[in-house]
DNA sequence: GTGAAAGCGCTAACAT
DNA sequence: ATGTTAGCGCTTTCAC
């Protein structure tokens, strides 16, 4: 039993609501009870139970992020930045991995709605639909705001990056390097990141005259080991592929792996580049040429976006914030 | 306003109480009146509030997780292994970052003694001192379980690595292949860690005749360009340093990067060794050769302990983990 | 088998 | 300026 401010109002023989109002300084009361009251719960080292009060108020000061992983360089990033600003308004983050798992991430979902967070931010699973119903409805109890891997159809806050063109730039970038068979390496379900990304591709090819870009675009499992599997048999073929894009992380390392496996040199007989944000891409071997997202904004976007929410300051179903990514040429495109 | 535990009450015209029986499945509830409430439970999508029953038996299903910074391997797959029970469990995982910050780690700690979660893993900042009475107050209030960074003389349970040993073995590893100015880049605050680390750096220099241990520890600064310096200061020295051991993993990639910097070669000119989890240690130029730690089930076993403690299954005050860490020997110290 | 009532720690409307 | 009271959503005696 920690200590209440039932037992600060019994040793200063005072009223429960008397030192309620004390510890929040309200103007009703005297300074000199205030003193007495700040002392003693200082004495006996009062922490007020949070959740208390919370019941009357509705509010528990407590935010999630629900996100696929944390071990990738992006969503680490992005909780610094969500972080960042939840410590400053004295808010508390409670965090959810789906580990990619639709099923997961509505149960996870389903149970937010109970209350024990004022707001959600989320970057969704693979294999959550554009139109999840799931994710419309939390949307309608609680604040909820999408980053990165968004629902495009449900009506409320987005954070994003601007990937398509990230994409056409990137896939121009190797065009004008002399790759003319660049494959993409797509994530096995739709998410709305790579759906840009991989129409940004597209565009960009076509734009330079390749034809047949849906020959470009190779589906990589979630399972690690066959995603390898097939980035090693799309190496070998014959129509020697001469350009990577990996259109997240893992696959840029994948990559890499596939290439030392198969003997090819990188930016020699295939030059490779993903979106990434691995700080250590520099020191790969070769350094690798990264579409950096700015994770760390982009966190921090969506957080300050939710704060605003919470105070009513704005509505959510119509905004989106689009940050710039940008693209760091390295050895690997060379 | 959420659908509550009255409204359902009152729609089937039943008592509170009865209906709070009948959702927890009470033996003392008719197999008609649950059925007819659980149904219309899940018609009107019910879900608890969670901290409204938790005010009355002192319990929140929350966890916290206290630690430096998420950007790390080590820490990232930490928390994936305490997510992966916590979630087994039904608990919630609340996530604190103290940025290396002891005075934040302090005030977090301050903030949990309310009652928000019902047990803390901690791995503790820089600066924090053996014996803090923070921490050892906290663990008064809160069943609370230190990993990987510890407070020796606070009593409570520790999950760790053997670093002493896997240091010596690091140490002796590069000694077999010839280095004999070997350089401990150790971080600024006393770390457990880096402590057993050194110690056991130390320990195989004095058993291989290495005389003046001490000449070979070199402080680096948390920041990060300042330590760059150091470490390239440290390189171009006249007695030529042939082998570094990087205590933490941010140390190994800012010896890469000085490496570079000074044109020196790994491993011909210098060979490298860190503690580090990166994944990709494998595909960095050359590959590094590092100390792994079981990460993933430390979590899990700081994870495990703190259920038991929760379920009053031990005494948390005697408890103690040791899991390996492996070598993993690459190209930077052939 | 069901219901009434008290209480968890705190806030706020309403006395005094 | 201080105190009384009711109530947030739920659990848990204790009656009926």
């Amino acid at each position: 039993m920690g200590i209440t401010i039932r037992k600060i109002a019994k040793d200063l023989k005072l009223a429960v609501s008397t030192v309620s109002k004390a510890l929040r300084d309200s103007h009703e009361i005297s300074d000199e009870t205030k003193r007495l009251v700040f002392e003693h719960a200082r004495k006996l080292q009062y922490v007020p139970n949070p959740y208390a009060g919370s019941l009357k108020n509705r509010t528990t000061r407590n935010i999630a992020i629900v996100l696929p992983e944390v071990a990738d360089t992006f969503f680490s990033n992005a909780i610094n930045g969500i972080d960042s600003v939840a410590q400053a308004k004295g808010y508390h983050v409670m965090v959810y991995l789906t580990h990619e798992s639709r099923e997961r991430e509505e149960s996870i979902l389903e149970e937010l709605r109970s209350g024990r967070v004022d707001g959600i931010l989320i970057s969704v699973s693979v294999g959550v639909k554009r139109d999840s119903a799931v994710h419309a409805r939390l949307a309608q109890d609680l604040p909820l705001i999408f980053f990165d891997r968004v629902c495009d159809e449900v009506a409320t806050a987005k954070v994003l990056t601007d990937d398509f063109e990230a994409s056409y730039k990137a896939t121009t970038h190797l065009i004008s390097k002399g790759c003319r068979e660049i494959i993409f390496l797509d994530t096995a379900a739709g998410l709305s990141i790579t759906d840009q990304r991989r129409s940004g591709f597209l565009k960009a090819l076509a734009d330079h005259g390749i034809k047949n870009g849906d020959r470009h675009v190779v589906q990589c499992s979630e399972d690690e080991n066959e995603s390898l599997d097939t980035i090693q048999k799309v190496l070998r073929r014959k129509n020697k592929v001469d350009g990577v894009i990996g259109s997240v992380e893992k696959l840029a390392i994948q990559t890499y792996t596939a290439c030392h496996a198969c003997g090819l040199s990188i930016p020699r007989d295939v030059k490779v580049l993903a979106f990434s944000n691995l700080q250590i891409a520099a020191l790969l071997a070769p350094p690798l040429t990264t579409v950096v997202q700015p994770a760390f904004e982009m966190g921090k976007a969506a957080a300050t976006l939710l704060f605003k929410a919470l105070a009513r300051k704005v509505d959510l179903r119509t905004e989106r914030i689009v940050l710039p990514s940008v693209l760091h040429e390295r050895e690997s495109t060379q």
